[in-house]
DNA sequence: CGCGAGGTTGATTTGTGTCAATGCACGTGG
DNA sequence: CCACGTGCATTGACACAAATCAACCTCGCG
């Protein structure tokens, strides 16, 4: 199993081999797409949904002095607009960051995997944990300091990225400039790389070329903050006690 | 109409008189609540779900070291965790910031409600809105400096209130505390006070009592440089013409 | 070999936090 | 009816984190 987005909604939903099948087909044809290029653009109106399968993108919103905000990471497996549809238009926009193999499919592509009730659970659980994880950000840029921001977010990618098998033992792949790192926490270059430093000092992280080392993850942890509960990782067995149990069409 | 739960959702679809009688029943009953107090605590397994039909409550987190961060405000109409009961527990807290008279009800109730495809629809919509509301607040705490934050959420707090006609022309109550405005907008309290001063001296906003006077709206949506887009008000005769057709189950 | 994007560093400014004191309104009990 | 306490708002002096400005460095690539 090297799907990650199959990998990703088991934690949401006991699927049955049936359930595999369908997912599976639902992600034959992915599209190769460029780095730094939009998938959909703020005002646009919302046609086909995106499913990362390789690569990082973003959700980001430009305001009008240029500033910019990056205000969600996909990484493998991610769904980025479920269900957008329903609004009239984008009021943000998608865009990659690296080289990203995609997956774009219309809205009845969608319908058909939501009959499904298992995989409509598992998905209705990505929302929630996209919106959790959302939520965890805004805790992050209000409460917390660029170091606690900065070591908060390296232990989320890393959890995220280990939960469908993207990262290796204590390293992930990160081809993400410092300027980008600056839109997604809204700090400057400069501020990212002199916290970048700090935390190198303090052996919380090491830098090796496109990888990030993690030595002590208990360590960069601790220095973030980082409590995955609002990943919801872990409640696939609880979900299983009533995985099979229909979750009612919403 | 003065039902605001009623009132928020006919932006989000073209609702039947039928469907309006099915949200009124739901409504009926609802509960008083103090100010406040807890409606959910982080680590609650969630049953029910919550409606606020009057008063001010919120959602938000507190660190281990006490700090709190409010992620979300709650305003007549709106639900607090729609669905919420995929999850195995909660990550966060919803508590009330002024007296409310809520309904709360259990998940059967919701169920009733998301057979109903319009109903389903709209629902659908505020979730989203939610969504989109989050992210600009994202937006704000990343990138605007605390006038524009502050004059941001003013006017998008008085869009909202007046969406749902709880809010008269260029004034709303607002019963909240600097200390809870400083952990809505991730400030310092004295921080908070210094700023609403600043937007007094400029004539932007003015305090009288428990309510706060916005004397020039375009003014002050200037000065936040808010956009209403987010809050997708403005869809429903867009979806007008689409109203009618059935969401598919989701 | 030279150019450009991205990374690094230092000096200085600015916005916000911190600490601490004061004021003011309201409610309660003597 | 007044005295007091308590919660919230206000203000000032100062500290500190992050922004800004500017220079320089490094490395990959044409």
């Amino acid at each position: 199993m090297t799907n990650p987005f199959i990998r990703k909604l088991e934690y949401g939903a006991q699927l049955s081999e049936e359930d595999r099948r369908q997912l599976e087909a639902f992600c034959r044809d992915p599209r190769a797409f460029p780095a730094h290029v939009d998938l959909v653009s703020e005002g646009d109106k919302p046609r086909s949904v995106h499913l990362v399968m390789e690569g990082y993108a973003c959700r980001y919103k430009i305001l009008p002095d240029g500033r910019r905000q990056i205000m969600a990471l996909f990484v493998p497996g991610d769904i980025c607009d479920l269900h957008v549809q329903i609004l009239g238009e984008m009021d943000h926009s998608i865009g990659t960051l690296t080289e990203c193999s995609i997956v774009e499919v219309g809205a009845e592509a969608v319908d058909d995997l939501i009959r499904n009730p298992r995989i409509n659970r598992a998905l209705w659980w990505s929302t929630l944990v996209d919106e959790g994880t959302l939520r965890e950000w805004l805790v992050s840029m209000g409460q917390r300091d660029a170091a606690e921001q900065m070591a908060h977010i390296f232990c989320e990618v890393y959890t995220r990225l280990k939960a469908v098998g993207q990262a290796e033992d204590g390293r992930f792949r990160s081809p993400v400039t410092q300027e980008e790192m600056a839109d997604l926490m809204g700090l400057t270059p400069v501020h990212v790389n002199r916290t970048l430093k700090l935390l190198r000092e303090q052996g919380l992280i090491e830098l090796d070329g496109k990888w990030v080392v993690i030595p002590h993850f208990e360590r960069l942890r601790q220095c973030g903050g980082f409590d995955p509960n609002y990943l919801h990782l872990k409640d696939r067995n609880a979900s299983k006690a009533e995985g099979l149990q229909e979750v009612p069409a919403s």
